[in-house]
RNA sequence: GGCUAGGUAGCUCAGCUGGUUAGAGCGUGGCACUCAUAAUGCCGAGGUCGUGGGUUCGAGUCCCACCCUAGCCA
């Protein structure tokens, strides 16, 4: 029952770059929004909810010329596998298309026309960093060199990852271009600026970012002190040109100049949609309007959904071209921070995190990620966390354990004693399950709030503590023993007939989060599709199909299978491989006796460290070549913070020799060297007195 | 370095504008039960709320400093 209008949404994801396929972290925003959506569409209001590929820019240009591909034969081979990643996690986009698009050069032509019609295009030159060799002007991050401050090597154009010191690439000691190997040489261009800085500008945006909820307030913080910053840090205007060669639009009487790729992709958002409307799609779903008529409709709600990395581009810039382009301009946009794996940052290059497509291919139901995602989100700019051991545990507990098992309990009583068939919800029965209906509608008002809200984690919260109340009111009531005695069959058809119902509720509050299986419930229980929010009120008589199980158990097999790369399962694993001492506390308050044999296990040898080297790509691990006496290992240890290669070639240590090799991402440690302290700085390699060789053993 | 967010039971997280013995789920220990995908129910154990100061009759909740984590710095 809805007592308020229909609403209209036009809802996007941030633009993936086209360069490679998806990563969790695209996957964890889509669901997050498609839940988001999926809700919406239950109460009854309209989305259109669009998609498309970032295509352009010098980093695919750069990559297509380094596979011999064009560039649009590179993007449209990342765009042909979309599909199996957006259908397998459920993911409802309606339309899902191009930056690289006739529609996407229109609108950024026209938008682009209007900014400068209002003033807000100008040309200035620039000095910048220019390949010879390779003929074209190089961004900062293809350009190394000493860094000016530390003077370390091979340092970006931008900030020195040792000395975290900022500076222009200009400010390198010996550049090069990472392209060619060339020197750059400085060469001064026109480039087309967005004026910013423009009192119009700043005015307008200090009315939208203030506008009350349109941003989540640290989103709104973040963006204002942008804004309002003086001095040299304070907000300039943006270079939106790119000189040829280039992947991108070209920019309007302007020859040899393309528009920056960060210009053309929001509005990526707009040619999705018009290519959504004038395929006729739009209409299909319902909407008679055209592109231009629903877009700028002042009814129609115009929401984003990004990662906190891109606040700057979707607070500042993107409300401001849409503005000064006579456009409507965006309603809000959801922040969400990162998905981190075990506690540790995902990372393509040190290839932790987990692969979505790994983890449908072997199998893993999408649903289990959407409902274990759900269950953690919330309308903060927070980070969450995918542990494996949770993630197990929270979907078989809640999903199997909860939710489904009341089905489970009392649909083969229906079948078996009652035809299948149901007696209507009637809170007046004397029986323990028939409050629970009332419970459930009580619920419903804040459940619907928390989706609205985005605060997912507290709207499963409030949906399993009803699946809770339910399975303890069927305890109460002990159908199994109902079912022993002919003359409480009555009973037992009421107490069975409210379970199904509550999980039909249960089904519908969860639907937004677990669309497969709600409509795989939807045939069993006899519900029309699509589901609706308003078929919480059903509870009349029916008639259920037999009941087959509508969901499985996570198999830890599974979750290992998808860490299978040679990560390390908990990263504190990495790292306690090097200090044996646990952290923090006393051996004696910590551990339990143990008996000389269980030391006698132990196989504990004088080591002489025959070289140490650093590990790329890990910034805790060392790679140890060791000198066990009879034998050579190699072993990775956790004590690069507080150890140089240099400091450790040569030096004897002492090393657990029988230790269960382990294979890592970066090949197999055969063992363990032995050290103290809390980790950081302060991790103390043990070694033995002088006299010692290589290969004694430690008894 | 500047800024932002966070640091609460083994794990994942709630704790509104400061107010009686700090909560939940999972895990764990015990008991019960067997309808249910080793599912469910009942009872219990577990926290000096990052550290150190301060304000207050009273602080996880406010202020200051510091430590740690993550991110942003166009």
């Amino acid at each position: 029952m809805t007592s308020s209008a229909t609403r209209h949404f036009f809802v996007t994801t941030a633009l993936p770059y086209a360069n490679g396929p998806f990563h969790i972290g695209h996957i964890m925003e889509y669901i997050q929004a498609d839940i988001w959506v999926r809700f919406q569409r239950m109460v009854g209001n309209k989305v259109h909810f669009v998609c498309a590929d970032d295509a352009h820019g010098a980093p695919i240009m750069l990559k297509a010329e380094a596979e011999g591909v064009t560039p649009e034969a590179l993007v449209a081979g990342i765009a042909a596998d979309r599909g199996k990643y957006l259908e397998g996690f459920q993911i409802s986009f309606d339309y899902w298309h191009s930056t690289h698009s006739p529609e996407n050069a229109e609108l950024s032509t026209a938008i682009y026309r209007e900014l400068k019609a209002a003033g807000l295009i100008y040309v200035k030159p620039v000095e910048q960093f220019y390949d010879p060799v390779k003929q074209m002007f190089l961004a900062d991050r293809y350009i190394k060199g000493e860094c000016p401050n530390c003077h370390s090597k091979d340092q970006y154009g931008d900030a020195c990852e040792v000395c975290s010191s900022v500076y222009a690439p200009t400010d390198l000691i010996d550049p090069y271009s990472t392209l060619s190997g060339a020197v750059p040489v400085r060469k001064t261009s026109d480039h087309y600026f967005f004026k910013l800085s423009d009192p119009r500008c700043v005015e307008f945006l200090n009315g939208w970012l203030n506008a009350p909820g349109r941003l989540q307030p640290a989103v709104a913080n973040k963006a204002r002190e942008w804004l309002t910053t003086q001095g040299d840090q304070a907000l300039s205007d943006w270079d939106i040109s790119r000189d040829a060669p280039y992947f991108g639009i070209p920019i309007p009487d302007a020859p040899g100049k393309y528009f920056y790729v960060w210009l053309d992709a929001p509005i990526g958002y707009l040619a999705s949609l018009k290519k959504y409307f004038d395929s006729g799609k739009a209409r299909e779903n319902g909407e008679p309007r055209t592109f231009d008529q629903f877009l700028s409709a002042p009814e129609v709600e115009q929401i984003h959904f990004i990662g906190k990395d891109i606040i700057y581009f979707h607070t500042l810039f993107w409300p401001a071209m849409l503005k000064f382009a006579s456009r409507k301009v965006p309603d809000h946009v959801y922040v969400h921070g990162f998905i981190t794996v075990s506690g540790a940052k995902m990372s393509k290059s040190r290839g932790t995190g987990i692969s979505p497509l790994r983890y449908l291919e072997i199998g893993m139901n999408s649903e289990w990620l959407r409902y274990y995602l759900a269950a953690k989100l919330n309308a903060n700019v927070e980070d969450i966390d995918f542990n494996p051991d949770d993630f197990m545990a929270r979907v078989n507990s809640d999903l199997i354990g909860k939710y489904v098992n009341i089905a489970s309990r009392a649909a083969g009583f229906i079948t078996k004693r009652f035809e299948g068939k149901l007696l209507p919800v009637d809170g007046t029965r004397s029986v323990a399950t028939a409050k629970w209906n009332e419970l459930a509608l009580q619920r419903e008002t804040q459940i619907r709030e928390y989706y609205e809200e985005r605060e997912l984690g507290k709207a499963v919260r409030e949906i399993m503590e009803l699946a809770d109340a339910m399975n303890a009111a069927i305890d109460r009531e002990k159908p199994w023993e109902l079912a022993k005695d002919p003359a409480q069959a009555t009973r037992l058809h009421e107490v069975c007939s409210d379970c199904i119902h509550a999980f039909r509720q249960l089904t519908l509050y969860l639907a937004p989060i677990l669309p497969r299986t709600a409509e795989r419930a939807a045939v069993l229980l006899g519900l029309e599709m699509p589901l609706r929010w308003s078929q919480l009120r059903d509870g009349g008589a029916g008639t259920i199909k037999p009941y087959e199980h509508l969901l499985q158990r996570v198999d830890p097999k599974q979750l290992e299978a998808l860490f299978d790369f040679g990560v390390p399962k908990d990263k504190t694993e990495a790292t306690a491989s090097a200090t044996a001492a646990p952290t923090g506390k006393s051996p004696e308050a910590g551990l339990a006796e143990i008996a000389i044999e269980d030391f006698a296990k132990i196989d504990l040898r004088v080591a002489k460290i025959l070289q140490a080297e650093a590990v790329e790509g890990a910034d805790k691990l060392l790679k140890l070549t060791l000198d066990i006496g009879d034998a050579q290992r190699t072993v990775f240890a956790g004590i690069r913070s507080a150890y140089t290669p240099e400091q450790l070639a040569g030096r004897l240590t002492v090393v657990l020799a029988n230790l269960k090799p382990r294979k890592m991402r970066f090949g197999l440690s055969e063992g363990m060297v032995l050290a103290a302290g809390p980790g950081g700085k302060e991790i103390f390699l043990l070694s033995p007195d002088s006299g010692a060789t290589a290969g004694m053993k430690v008894k």
